[in-house]
DNA sequence: AAATCCGACAACCGCATCGGA
DNA sequence: TTCCGATGCGGTTGTCGGATT
């Protein structure tokens, strides 16, 4: 351990820095990687005048400066495949933000700690649980193929704001393009993170505070509303402590990215009207899943029992692609999927 | 208007793995 | 084969801005 001892005492005679990273050390740490290329960080450390651990440096290059970072809100098609891959691989980050281009396994972590697993504790469950994974696949996910319908036949595109700062920005004071809330509409230069304002020139971020571009869509169905709800509460239990309610107050306060929060916004639909919905959408071949899943004979996920094969997680995985097509085909949408699942 | 709470995200930390000597 | 530094990965924390009280 004597390597590691002394390793703590260079750091400690550096003073290395730590926390937010300024303009100067971005700007220092870019200047640095075009002359001599990513990689070494230990020695750019060192070597760039950063007093920074090369981890620190590596972190930030990755996940923030390099120039293909795609920055915005991570559109329904982005978080559609992040709930199916995080169905098939769990939490393994990197090996997703491998299939979203752009996105960073630290961005996509974020994302599921703070809105997807935010979901499953006010409905009691385990995120990786066969309920919630039932409860996304048959609800968030019809809802993000919504959106998606929708962004696509209003043309609209999604929020995304490329830095590609390195190379204009390279020696001058301006600061990648990255949003705080990765709006859109920020200006070149003036969207440092609502955590990332430089203590020089702390260029105001023009957040927009989050929610995804849900405005627009119309009403939808909610947890609340369903009456499989209470129905399928027992059988939450099977997936450990404190997983058995699965209750209406719980589900009727969701905001998910794609779910409106119910009952407040006064709209009220049938509960056959939301089978025939959910049916469809959810189900291929006809199978009637919602009447199986309401019928109380004891099947734990038979959303899990529809094809989950070809993941980590055993029995339960379930695969989308199918469930997608066919709630595009319902959508009228033609969106393709499978390609690089 | 002020205080407090909460959501979001950048950054840090510790451990695992890889690869070269 | 073993050692050790470099790198990668996932969990967690710190901090800030906006929302709420």
């Amino acid at each position: 351990m004597a390597a590691v001892t002394s390793s703590k005492h260079e750091e400690e005679m550096m003073e290395l820095r730590r926390g937010p990273w300024t303009l100067e050390e971005d700007n220092l740490l870019m200047n640095y990687i075009a002359c001599h290329g990513e990689g070494r960080w230990n020695l750019l450390a060192r070597c760039s005048g950063l007093k920074r651990t090369g981890k620190s440096c590596r972190l930030r290059w990755l996940n923030y400066l390099k120039p293909d970072i795609k920055r915005g809100n991570l559109t329904p098609e982005e978080q559609l495949l992040i709930l199916e891959l995080h169905s098939k691989w769990g939490n393994r980050w990197s090996r997703i933000a491998q299939h979203l281009p752009g996105r960073t396994d630290n961005e996509i972590k974020n994302y599921w700690r703070t809105r997807v697993q935010k979901q499953a504790r006010q409905l009691r469950v385990d995120a990786n649980s066969a309920v919630f994974r039932d409860a996304v696949r048959c609800y968030w996910m019809p809802r993000l193929l919504e959106k998606m319908a929708a962004t696509s036949a209003h043309q609209v595109d999604p929020a995304l704001l490329h830095p590609a700062h390195v190379a204009a920005g390279l020696g001058s004071a301006s600061p990648p393009v990255h949003g705080g809330q990765h709006d859109a509409t920020s200006a070149p230069g003036s969207g440092y993170g609502h955590h990332q304002s430089y203590p020089v020139d702390p260029s105001p971020s023009t957040s927009t505070s989050g929610s995804t571009s849900a405005a627009a869509l119309p009403p939808v169905p909610c947890f609340s509303e369903l009456s499989w709800v209470d129905q399928y509460g027992p059988y939450a239990d099977l997936d450990g402590p404190g997983a058995g309610a699965f209750d209406s107050a719980a589900l009727g306060g969701l905001g998910l990215d794609g779910l409106d929060p119910g009952p407040a916004d006064g709209d009220v639909y049938p509960d056959s009207t939301l089978l025939d919905y959910l049916n469809s959408a959810c189900c291929t071949g006809g199978g009637a899943m919602m009447t199986t899943m309401g019928g109380g004979n004891g099947a734990h996920s038979t959303c899990g029992a529809m094809g989950g094969h070809d993941g980590d997680y055993g029995p339960s995985s379930w695969r989308t692609d199918e469930l997608c097509q066919a709630a595009a085909r319902k959508l009228g949408d033609h969106h393709q999927w499978g390609g690089g699942i």
